[in-house]
DNA sequence: GGAATGCTTCGACTACGATCGAAGTATGAA
DNA sequence: TTCATACTTCGATCGTAGTCGAAGCATTCC
């Protein structure tokens, strides 16, 4: 009515439990179709493309064209940032959709967060790194110093490559299970994949869960020291 | 449906628009009666009643009964946080309510968020606190150094009275405008009481715009330089 | 070409929630 | 006690948004 920035709008896009579903399910990391999203939400196909159509007039997920399927995923690190807070919020005042289970512990020791490391495993990185100075921290902008970009390069990260897209390199993200930050950003996503690439960890199925193997424990504490 | 925490409750809860404009109006800091909620949200008093006693069943708001009155108020630190988390998604996308206007750059320089400074001197004040090292930063988490506590001190904030309390002292919260990190917790509500009870600078009626005195504002700039 | 898969669009149904008038409760003032 | 103010609760209405069946495109496979 007055001044500032319209929230109901976005607000009545997560409103709906079939669509917060699907965002949640997108908080995976991973590109959807919408017969996948429709599973995850429970409704059918024609429901779900009708709220994947909002979602996108919303700007919260793109899709991307390939052969005959369409790829759903979040438009930007920022809806998963957006997202995260929210859940941290929800996660505070109880509001849990699931009955606590076995999982549960998993989903806390590490998970995927849209595109990067999130969990006890993601804090630890992220204050590892701040304490080797590798990372500098100022307000909410994390930069990378110069011992941190040799030391990526080191892992056989492409700093070059990071720095030629226009998303920021690091960026901290909130974690609501231990309500501290991690790190997100191009680097973020980029030290997650290589994580699986090394076989260090592999992602659980119909789940944000991500498992450490032994050796990839191993390597992670290693490399990561508090 | 699976894991995680339920944000569906959450958004559709601000996803009304007669409701996200009680919560952008309680975004203000001031504790509110129904009658001035339901004239900010537009219905008569009936359906602001109803929409309150979502509110506070969802968490998001408080009410505290004086005399005759009742007065509304977000229930936490946390409830600001998350919505101008919200507000910093939708004002990126350009949703905005209103038609930019005058008032707008006044927004900008110098607003209250819910119950702390905000905008660009909130930026300001936050970047020189930390420069000072008079608060240090380590992930989101932000501590009040030995230096910093003697500084507050002599700007006659109470200490003592400020650690009783089991919220936490500093707290960082993102800024819509200037997409950065200013100062909130106990510390930041104290601070803009400080400014407003010395006469500093005044909010305006109807906005949550804050105007500095010239006094206030030479004092403020002197206290927090870059 | 024809058949199958993946998805969108259309149309109709339904249900839930926002809204407000009217009546009820509580507090304070006269 | 009586009246006024501030608010809640009840009940009825109305719109709109979610839902799915059926039909329509598009792409790939045979």
């Amino acid at each position: 009515m007055k001044e500032g920035p319209d929230i109901a709008l976005i607000g009545s896009l997560i409103g709906d439990p079939a669509r917060a579903n699907m965002l949640s399910a997108l908080m995976g990391g991973q590109a959807l179709t919408p017969t996948e999203l429709a599973a995850h939400a429970g409704v059918t196909l024609q429901t779900a493309s009708s709220h994947l159509a909002k979602l996108e007039a919303g700007g919260l997920v793109t899709q991307r064209k390939q052969g005959r399927h369409r790829y759903y995923a979040l438009s930007e690190d920022e809806v998963g940032l957006m997202l995260e807070s929210l859940m941290g919020f929800a996660a505070s005042r109880g509001l849990t959709r699931h009955r606590p289970g076995p999982k549960d512990p998993a989903l806390r020791k590490a998970r995927v967060c849209y595109n990067h490391l999130a969990g006890d495993y993601g804090v630890r990185m992220l204050d590892s790194l701040i304490n080797a100075r590798q990372i500098e921290i100022a307000g909410d902008d994390l930069t990378l110093t110069e011992a941190g970009r040799e030391r990526i390069e080191a892992l056989g990260i492409d700093y070059a490559a990071l720095k030629k897209s226009r998303r920021p390199i690091c960026r901290s993200c909130l974690d609501w299970s231990e309500r501290r930050s991690h790190l997100a950003g191009s680097l973020g996503e980029a030290l997650l994949k290589l994580f699986l690439n090394e076989g260090w960890a592999k992602r659980e199925k119909e789940s944000r869960a991500i498992r450490f193997t032994d050796r990839g424990d191993k390597a992670f504490l290693d490399l990561f020291p508090l």
